[in-house]
DNA sequence: CCTGTCAACTACAACGTTGTAGTATAACAA
DNA sequence: TTGTTATACTACAACGTTGTAGTTGACAGG
């Protein structure tokens, strides 16, 4: 890279001070108009523009987020990175982006590249295995060294930190509801292992609104889907054990899945079976994505506003990295 | 943030000087193995870590690679950046990650805010509106400061640079090609406007493809999108257009569409008609995406190989910058 | 004429690191 | 004894910036 002219060299070259140059660009009232006017031209005139490296060593402050997702080609996380991007630009923050590729290993190696100096705090969504092992001491390290996290999406209830979630339960409960408002009993239930919080919680809400419903609890309607990894053998397991749920279950009128691959996956199965959609089985996901938009017949959606997310983990991050500047 | 431990200290704190804990650490002979032992222990014990910026400033660089891509929400691009963590982790260079919304401006925003010390070099994807204003000041002038630059798909013959893009031509002369071979005659272009140089050059391929088979070009049978922003409102034009032209065109046997968003946009018109895919009509898409993988009946895809163009594009950069390095 | 005050600057240290140049001590040869 | 050499360190400058603490010289008040 080319040298950008630094203070020092407009000090040389107009036989001022160092301190003279960088309070003539402060516009400090200690230095007279004189010299002010003449160091503001030059550094016009050599599009001078401080360093924001020495200004991190200076300030022991990056003005950058980390952020790590288990995922990058997921929509919901796109859309939280695009609300976060959106709201640290605004406040003067960087962002810079890692992927822990559902694994708890690169999880951690993730962490520890960021926190070297890199980043004022971090936004994370902890990857599958790490909900599986429960093993949080990464996290808890990063908090020890007074690094500031925001959680979100994928949260644990061991770690004392801000968090950013939708109410899971909440919205399984209304999307359940809706189904059985629409005459449906026998509701298949999609889910992840109860390790994954939101699929936990989205089967609560799931059981819940059954409970309110007066309708009996089936274990042969819940598939739990233990996909550590999202891969093409996955899928067409969770197609098959929908298929097999199908046909040992010839009642089934209505399917709640936790997610759009889920969902997507349902309609695929269903429309295989030449089944009628919505009239003989109705879909609900939960999703914000783009599958949902292009299916057919269109699915019925919880949304999950990823962008809203985004933000208001940002915007967490950033209040307790500027109080955090405060109490120093 | 809690302060790390820092040379200094543990220089303090064992009686040596900062050069000898340095030396110490990176093991240089000019230390004794007594000091060098206590040194290690030491530092090992209170978990010392180089400081990052530090290092930066020190060395006039941060091992730092930005990127710039026109939007987060789109299969390929979220590919792209999969292979260039990937290779850039391993190099050990970190990747800060920007969307320029398809807008000019903040296209030229992202680049300042990066180039402002952050990173060593850029791997970018131009946004829409540049490539339709040809306004490449922005790109010029960091290419100036002697920063790197790596264009990759949305790249133009005005930019002096590195560049990766596959074969556009090729691929869709290939895609038109087995269409043909299928016995279709009357295929339908769904493309983008000529300033989007990847869709003038599928547009090219699908002509020349033609050509090549002695087919006679109908510009009835072209569909240019001109989508500055991909909007819900948009969407539901191109499908209309399709639709049209299905109309007026009863003899449309094949679509090829060059991208996911279009092909998916042809099938959800295709079965609203009621037409028998592919029997009736055959559709094929440069894609890399979701949508296909869901989408009922499948799509024939061809690749884009998004992950193998991140990786290249990194490779580049990295080489570039190693070299730079050298010529110092 | 001395003291004080003010304007307009400059010097210096610090942020954390590294490489080069320098120093102190001891061992050893001439 | 003096000089050489090796060992094991330390001092210092530099990367670019900023804030604090000086340092000048001019001028007013007593």
């Amino acid at each position: 890279m080319k040298k950008r002219i630094t203070l020092k060299e407009i000090a040389n070259e107009l036989n001022y001070s160092i301190s003279t140059v960088s309070k003539a660009l402060k516009n400090s009232s200690e230095i007279g108009d004189d010299a002010k006017e003449k160091i503001k031209a030059f550094a016009k005139l050599y599009n001078y523009k401080p360093n924001n490296v020495a200004l991190s060593l200076k300030n022991r402050k990056t003005k950058t987020i980390g952020v790590i997702i288990p995922e990058m080609v997921h929509y919901f996380f796109s859309k939280v990175i695009m609300g976060i991007e959106k709201h640290a630009k605004k406040k003067g923050y960087n962002v810079i982006i890692s992927v822990s590729n559902e694994s708890f290993e690169k999880e951690v190696l993730n962490i520890e590249t960021l926190v070297d100096g890199q980043i004022d705090g971090l936004i994370i969504s902890l990857s599958k295995e790490t909900m599986l092992k429960q093993d949080f001491h990464h996290i808890n390290e990063t908090l020890d060294l007074e690094i500031p996290i925001v959680l979100f999406d994928r949260v644990s209830n061991n770690i004392y930190c801000d968090k950013v979630i939708i109410d899971d339960i909440e919205g399984a409960k209304k999307a359940t509801n809706h189904l059985i408002s629409n005459e449906r009993k026998n509701i298949l239930l999609i889910t992840t292992e109860d390790y994954v919080n939101v699929g936990r919680l989205r089967t609560m809400g799931y059981v819940e609104s059954l409970k309110e419903n007066n309708i009996e609890l089936d274990n042969n309607l819940i598939i739990k889907v233990d996909d550590k990894k999202s891969s093409e053998k996955e899928l067409s397991n969770i197609e098959q054990r929908i298929q097999n749920a199908l046909k040992s279950n010839k009642s089934i009128d209505g399917i709640f899945a936790v997610n759009e691959i889920y969902a997507a996956s349902a309609l695929k199965v269903l429309k295989k079976n030449n089944k009628k959609i919505p009239e003989e089985v109705e879909v609900i996901g939960f999703t914000d994505g783009v599958i949902s938009r292009f299916s057919d017949p269109s699915l019925t959606t919880v949304d999950q506003h990823g962008e809203t997310i985004g933000k208001e983990a940002c915007k967490m991050l950033i209040d307790r990295l500027n109080s955090s500047k405060k109490s120093i």
